[in-house]
DNA sequence: CGGCATCTTGACGGTAGTCAAGCTTTGTGG
DNA sequence: CCACAAAGCTTGACTACCGTCAAGATGCCG
C-alpha cells in the first residue's frame, strides 16, 4: 500500500506558480472573459472533464490555468512552451493540421469549446496528442485556458478520477478518429464532404440567428484539407450542392439548408 | 482530501472473481503458455504498462486475468462479454476491421504482442476503443490475457500511476493514428504500400531464420483493406516491387529484401 | 493429383487531380 | 469614394491514377 500514498506536498508546491505571471492577454483585458479570476473560476467548474474531479484538483486548476486570447488565424507555437502545453478551448474553434509540402496541408482535427489538447515540441516520452510538425491555429476569435504540461501531470498524479476521465475522453477520441478513417476509405468525394459538413455543423455552438450556419470560418482549402481532396474538387461538389438547394455558401462560410438531403448521401453506419 | 481516500475493500472484493472460472483454453492446456499460473505471473510482470504500477495492482491483474488461445482467423466476439472486454496480446497478431458492405472491409489497426485493447458491445459510456461494428480477429495462432471491463476499471480506480500510463499509451496511439491519416491523404498507392509494409515489418517480433519476413499472414485483400486500395491495385504494386527485387512474396507472406529502396519511396517526415 | 482459394494480368472507364483562365468578394490606399 | 490589388472561389479542358469487371495462372491443402 505504501506506493499508493499521496504526495505529501500541497498542490501549490507541485504546480509551476503562474499566478503572478500574467499573460499579455490578461494584462490587456483584466475584466474580459476568463482573464477575470472570478469568471475563470466559473468557467473551469463547467469543464466536463472536471465534473468528477476532487475539490483539491479543481483548486489546482484554478491556480495553474492562465488564459490566452487569439484572433482568427493565429497559431499556437509550441516553441514558446518548452515543456509542452495543455489547453482547453473555452471559446471559438481551432484546426489541427500538418503541412505535407510547401503549400498543401492536411487537417486532421477540429477542436471546439470544451475540447482539450496536449501539444509538445518533442516526441520524446509521456503523452503526445499533437507534436511539433503539427500546427494548431484558430478559426475564429478564440479563448484558451492553458498550463505547462508538467503542471497537468502533477495534477493527474494526485487524482485518479480526473486521470480516468481523461483516459475515457482520449479513448473515445481514438474511436472517433478510427471511425473517420473507415469512412474516409469507403466514401466518394461527395460523401466525404456531406459527412464532413454535417459533423462540423454538429460540433460548434450554433448562433441563434443562423442555426444552420457552420460556426467558424472555413475556406474551400480547409475543407479540402479535411476531406483529403483538392480545392477544385471541393469547390465543384459544393457548387453542385448549392445548385440542388442543399446549402448556401460564400467566402469562408457555409449554411446548411437541407440536412436530410445531406445525410441521405452517405451511409451513417456500415453493415 | 476526503475524496482522495482509497476504496477500503480489498482488491479481491472489487474484481469479478474469475479464478475458478477457467476458460476452455486453460482447461485444455493446463501447462501451456499463460494457462499455467506461474508462467502467467511472469508474463504479466513483463507488460510495459505495468512497469510503474503498484504491487497491489499487479496482484489484481494476477487475479483478474484469464487466458485465451486463438487459431489463425478466429475472431473475438464482444457478444460473449456483455460488459466489454479488456485484453492484452501476449503472442501473435490481430487485425481490427470494419465491414463497409457485404464483401469489403477496412482494417484500421494491427495489434501485436504487448498491445492492449478495449472492446465493448455498446457505445454507451466510459472508454471505447473498439465497439460492436468493429471486428478483432487473429492473423496467426495467438494468445490473449483478458478480463471484463469492470475489473479493469476497478483496478484503474485504485492506482493513479497505472491509469496515467494507460493514458500515455492511448494518447500516443491517437498521435500515431493521426500520423497515419496524414500519410494516407498525402501518399500515392505505391507510397502507401511501401510505408505500410515497413511499419508492419517493424511491428512484429522477427523470426531469427527470416528476419525480413513480415511475421503474420496477410492476404492481398488484407493489405488492400489497410492501405485503402483494391486488391488488384495492391497486387499490381507488389508485383512491380517484386520485379524490382525489393521484396519476395507468396500466398499470405511477404519478405522485404531491400528496406532502403522501400523507405526511399515515401517521405518519412513532412516539411 | 484435383479442387479451390488466392493471386495475377489485361482492358476499359470514371473519378478526382492538374493546369489554367476568369470571376467575386474583401480590403487598402490614393 | 473609387480603383486597384490580392486572396479566395469557380469553371473548363485535359489527364492520370486507380477502380471495375473479367479471365486466367499459381500456389496450397487434403
Amino acid at each position: 500500500m505504501a506506493d499508493l500514498a499521496l504526495d505529501p506536498r500541497t498542490i501549490g508546491d507541485v504546480l509551476l506558480d503562474l499566478s503572478k505571471m500574467k499573460t499579455f492577454h490578461e494584462v490587456l483585458n483584466p475584466q474580459l472573459c476568463q482573464c477575470n479570476p472570478d469568471i475563470r473560476r466559473v468557467e473551469i467548474r463547467s469543464f466536463p472533464f472536471l465534473h468528477d474531479a476532487c475539490a483539491e484538483s479543481i483548486k489546482g486548476f484554478d491556480l495553474a490555468f492562465r488564459s490566452m486570447g487569439l484572433k482568427e488565424g493565429e497559431e499556437i507555437s509550441p516553441l514558446r512552451y518548452q515543456d509542452g502545453i495543455f489547453a482547453v478551448v473555452t471559446r471559438g474553434a481551432f484546426k489541427v493540421y500538418r503541412y505535407i509540402n510547401e503549400v498543401d496541408f492536411v487537417v486532421f482535427d477540429i477542436l471546439t469549446s470544451g475540447d482539450f489538447f496536449l501539444y509538445s515540441q518533442d516526441t520524446s516520452e509521456g503523452m503526445n496528442m499533437f507534436t511539433y510538425p503539427d500546427i494548431v491555429s484558430s478559426l475564429t476569435t478564440s479563448c484558451l485556458l492553458f498550463m505547462e504540461r508538467p503542471s497537468l501531470e502533477a495534477l493527474l498524479k494526485r487524482d485518479v478520477k480526473l486521470t480516468l476521465f481523461m483516459l475515457q475522453e482520449v479513448t473515445n477520441r481514438l474511436a472517433q478518429q478510427n471511425d473517420r478513417f473507415v469512412r474516409f476509405v469507403a466514401y466518394t468525394a461527395e460523401q466525404r464532404l456531406a459527412f464532413l459538413l454535417e459533423s462540423l455543423w454538429a460540433k460548434g455552438p450554433k448562433k441563434i440567428s443562423y442555426p444552420n450556419l457552420i460556426p467558424f470560418n472555413l475556406s474551400r482549402k480547409d475543407l479540402a484539407a479535411m476531406a483529403g481532396l483538392t480545392l477544385e474538387t471541393t469547390s465543384r461538389v459544393l457548387s453542385s450542392f448549392k445548385h440542388e438547394g442543399v446549402l448556401r455558401s460564400g467566402r469562408g462560410w457555409i449554411e446548411i439548408v437541407d440536412h436530410g438531403a445531406l445525410t441521405r448521401l452517405y451511409p451513417s453506419t456500415f453493415l
